[in-house]
DNA sequence: TACTAAATAATAAAAATTATTATATATAAA
DNA sequence: TTTATATATAATAATTTTTATTATTTAGTA
């Protein structure tokens, strides 16, 4: 995680470390878990550093912050472009890969965007909990 | 906007429909704004009557409530499905209909889920700012 | 018209986020 | 390796956002 924090100009301490390896751990974390797993390795940590840093690494484009509906949001490393599944029985969200480009175009031509980002969710229920 | 409300379980009250009006003149429209507006109709109304206006009609699915990337929330009349384009420079907001039945089906396929709704949110700019 | 449940207004309280400031630490340069 | 500087942290405080409380009023209905 040094690496990643430097690729992105910010400074290396253990905190921020401490912060994208569980962000990494979990995937997506909203602001409360990650608070709470980091007040277990760093007691003395303010939940205001925690925000603080959330920000510094979105500012920097290191993270990305997940708007969800009926949720707070979520927060992960920012990687590869990908679309959210939501699980409305047990609150899972999972990534997966699909090809806007298409629709892009389409709504290009359409509509005279010039697009340069897709959100894309979708809320339904997972193959596990279906079979409950 | 009397009907809609009986519609929806909802009693009618002059606030209510102050509060459709606005967002139906509006389209979609954030809380701060909302709240002025009505104040200005209603200069004793406070911004808890209007959370829990919102929220009841969030409720009884008259309104929906749409999260957007760096802005505050905006809410609008549940209306056919549609997806949203928002533009980086002026930060206006367009609907827009698209069928995503061939991805849901796609996703559904392929990763086993059971959908029931779809967010799609497209950033970029808009045709008008594109020649400024 | 009167009854009942629910809405409003006016706070207050709670939850979420950001700001402040002294101290500590990371980085870069000497 | 040491020092200087900028920035991060911790501890609070302050702000902003959202929800709860309660007395009063109003809408819908019998």
């Amino acid at each position: 995680m040094e690496n990643l924090l430097k690729e992105y100009n910010l400074k290396v301490t253990p905190q921020r470390i401490a912060i994208l390896n569980t962000i990494y751990k979990y995937g997506h974390i909203n602001i409360d878990t990650l608070y709470n797993e980091i007040k277990a390795i760093y007691s003395s940590i303010s939940l205001a550093t925690i925000y603080k840093n959330i920000n510094a690494m979105i500012e920097n484009n290191l993270l990305v912050e997940i708007k969800i509906p009926y949720q707070k949001s979520v927060y992960e490393i920012t990687k590869q472009k990908h679309s959210h599944f939501i699980c409305e029985k047990c609150g899972k969200i999972e990534d997966f890969i699909i090809d806007l480009d298409e629709i892009n175009l389409h709504l290009q031509k359409k509509y005279h965007y010039q697009i340069s980002s897709n959100i894309f969710i979708v809320s339904g229920v997972c193959s596990t909990c279906q079979t409950k």
